[in-house]
RNA sequence: UGCCCCGUAGUGCAAUGGCAGCACACGGGACUUUGAAUCCCGGCAUCCAGGUUCGAAUCCUGGCGGGGCAACCA
């Protein structure tokens, strides 16, 4: 894998080190921390990961790489009204098609439910936390506001005892949901609000997706989380902004149990990305899917990376897109063309092409023999001569796509019109003699041609120019595809922002999805492999889907356009 | 309103007291058997005001602007 400072531009001067790589550098020196660094990827299995997520992982798998360390996967798996295993399995399939390998086992924050309780008990008999018999909505009317410091709480000063006593029945199960809490003894006047004696553990029976029936009562993020970290030896906690202001939290729980510096963590914070033209919350995705607004996790429209796999972008696309995006503490957006850059260069490199009508158009050469076929070898990838060439089968009667004539052309066309001549790719040289068209519709039905013979292969002896190139799929030997064109699922690029009373559907973009059926492809396409990803010349990149193509009957998602200069005069062209 | 974090081309990131640079995007051109790819050229930025300094994007102060924080979510 390319090192961070290594550019595609060959000359290109380093790029200047992260503020985390400063950080973990420093702490190198310092020697802060005995051994090699540790680094952690914390997800909460409660959906799938999506590229926001191969943001964090990339960091974190990445500075562990980098310094020779090593990088842990743990599901922050604390609440379980809302995690399931489904996602546990999903989340590790990500993590490897992404390319990362964890130290050792997957580690659970509900491995640690004996440990993180065995120190709440220790927390309590150091005077430092109690139970608390408010409700829910009590405590916050006890906590005050942004302005104004709280109240205690009436049970704040229970004794050790009582406190101990009613802890122990807390776990074992004697209350109901709700009607206690263990919260930590800190300040409630704190200008920080996660130090207005926030809650360690809360009453839930629910069952757990893996520790099953065994608690009722389970500890909240704040408290796992940085003694989680401290179990596993973690030494940079990189996480995002939003939980600086529970760092001193953590640090006051890591101090008061006593943990030495070198079990004490840094927790580094960095901002969390954003991407145009889609949504990254959690809570917006699980919309989308259970709302059926989309087809599920891996609907490659999603920023999932279920979905984008499907979509059929390359793991190594993603990284190479995390490691472009850099890293800062600024909130910020990216625009979804520098993913889509990543994803063509990625592709234009490795992609074979091969030819493909989406919306066919019948093209007759009339001075070709009846029953005549001619098979003409074309280059698999220009950019890649290694990857070899392949024989396509060319007659008669060809297949072109409807977007490649017009009847009347425009300024600066290339392609074909009543006249004019343009090169079958990898083919022969043709020129339109004249078009039928339907009598009611007025749409051409076939173009009749004819063909210079001395133009096999795509030029001929006397060194004439055309300007054009086309696509072609010989009618005899054509397969047929199904194919789905893909556009943004939003049509703006910032879907949150939206008129008052709308939510964030209101945007969601109506052309997102296009099925064509009977699209003609190339023999060579027919067996493609699902998952197997490719270049449709002249159209874009695609993917046999992984659910629905089979070899024979090859379903093909569009994972991004070629860059389109024609569409783009034609734009200006028409004002 | 309190506390915390943060302000560099359109976007994302560099420059760590010494010539403000890279990528994507955008505009133009060359080349072309993909209007692809490739190559060349171009325009566009230090939030504002003071201060320190020979010299400030960088340090200090004040403003302005953006984000986060008041789940028994993570």
């Amino acid at each position: 894998m390319a090192g961070p400072t290594e550019g595609t531009g060959g000359s290109a001067p380093p790029r200047g080190k992260s503020f985390l790589e400063e950080i973990v550098e420093a702490d190198r020196e310092s020697a802060r921390f005995p051994g090699p660094i540790r680094t952690r990827f914390p997800p909460e299995p409660n959906g799938y990961l999506h590229i926001g997520h191969a943001k964090s992982i990339c960091l974190n798998f990445g500075l562990a790489a980098q310094y020779g360390g090593t990088c842990n996967l743990r599901m922050d798996d604390t609440n379980p009204t809302t995690e399931e295993a489904e996602y546990v399995e999903a989340i590790q399939r990500d993590v490897r098609w992404l390319g990362f390998q964890w130290d050792g086992p997957v580690r659970y924050a509900s491995d640690y439910f004996e440990p993180l309780y065995a120190w709440a008990v220790e927390l309590v008999r150091a005077g430092k936390a109690y139970v608390c018999d408010l409700t829910a909505d009590q405590v916050e009317a006890h906590r005050g506001t942004l302005t104004t410091p709280g109240k205690p709480s009436p049970w704040r000063d229970r004794s050790v005892a009582e406190n101990l006593d009613l802890l122990g029945r807390m776990r074992k199960g004697e209350f109901p949901d709700g009607s206690r809490t263990l919260r930590a003894k800190i300040d409630m006047a704190s200008p920080n609000m996660h130090l207005r004696d926030p809650v360690l553990y809360r009453i839930l029976h629910a069952r757990h997706h893996r520790t099953g029936d065994a608690w009722c009562l389970y500890p909240t993020y704040d408290f796992a989380h940085g003694q989680s970290d401290s179990i596993e030896g973690i030494t940079h906690s990189i996480c995002t902004l939003e939980f600086e202001v529970h760092r001193p939290l953590y640090d006051w729980l890591l101090d008061s149990l006593g943990v030495p510096l070198h079990g004490h963590p840094r927790q580094v914070e960095f901002a969390r990305l954003n991407l145009t033209h889609t949504v990254m919350s959690k809570r917006l995705l699980l919309r989308l899917v259970t709302e059926k607004l989309v087809s599920g996790w891996d609907d490659p429209r999603l920023p999932t990376i279920a979905g984008l796999r499907r979509r059929g972008v390359p793991p190594e696309a993603i990284r190479e897109f995390a490691r472009r995006i850099g890293v800062a503490k600024v909130e910020s957006t990216v625009e979804l063309a520098l993913l889509e850059a990543c994803i063509r260069e990625e592709l234009n490199r490795t992609a074979e092409r091969r030819m493909a009508v989406l919306r066919p158009l019948r093209l007759v050469i009339e001075d070709w023999p009846e029953g005549r076929e001619d098979l003409l070898e074309i280059g698999n990838n220009p950019e890649d001569p290694a990857a070899g060439s392949r024989k396509v089968p060319f007659g008669r009667e060809l297949w072109i796509e409807r977007d490649d004539f017009r009847a009347e052309a425009p300024k600066k066309w290339f392609r074909l019109a009543p006249g004019a001549e343009v090169r079958l790719r990898g083919g022969y040289y043709v020129r339109c003699r004249s078009v039928e068209t339907d009598s009611r519709t007025g749409e051409p039905t076939r173009l009749l041609c004819t063909h210079d013979p001395a133009s096999r292969g795509g030029s001929t002896p006397d060194g004439r120019k055309v300007k054009g190139t086309i696509h072609w799929v010989s009618a005899a030997h054509a397969a047929e595809a199904e194919v789905r064109l893909y556009e943004t699922l939003f049509a703006v690029p910032d879907p949150g922002d939206v008129p008052p009373g709308k939510d964030f559907t209101h945007h969601l973009n109506p052309r997102s999805l296009e099925g064509l059926r009977g699209c003609k492809i190339e023999p060579s396409l027919a067996p493609a492999a699902p998952g197997s990803r490719w270049q449709f010349e002249r159209i874009g990149y695609f993917c046999a889907d992984e659910k629905d193509s089979r070899p024979g009957a090859p379903v093909f998602n569009r994972t991004v356009t070629l860059r389109d200069t024609w569409a783009k005069i034609e734009r200006q062209e028409g004002g």
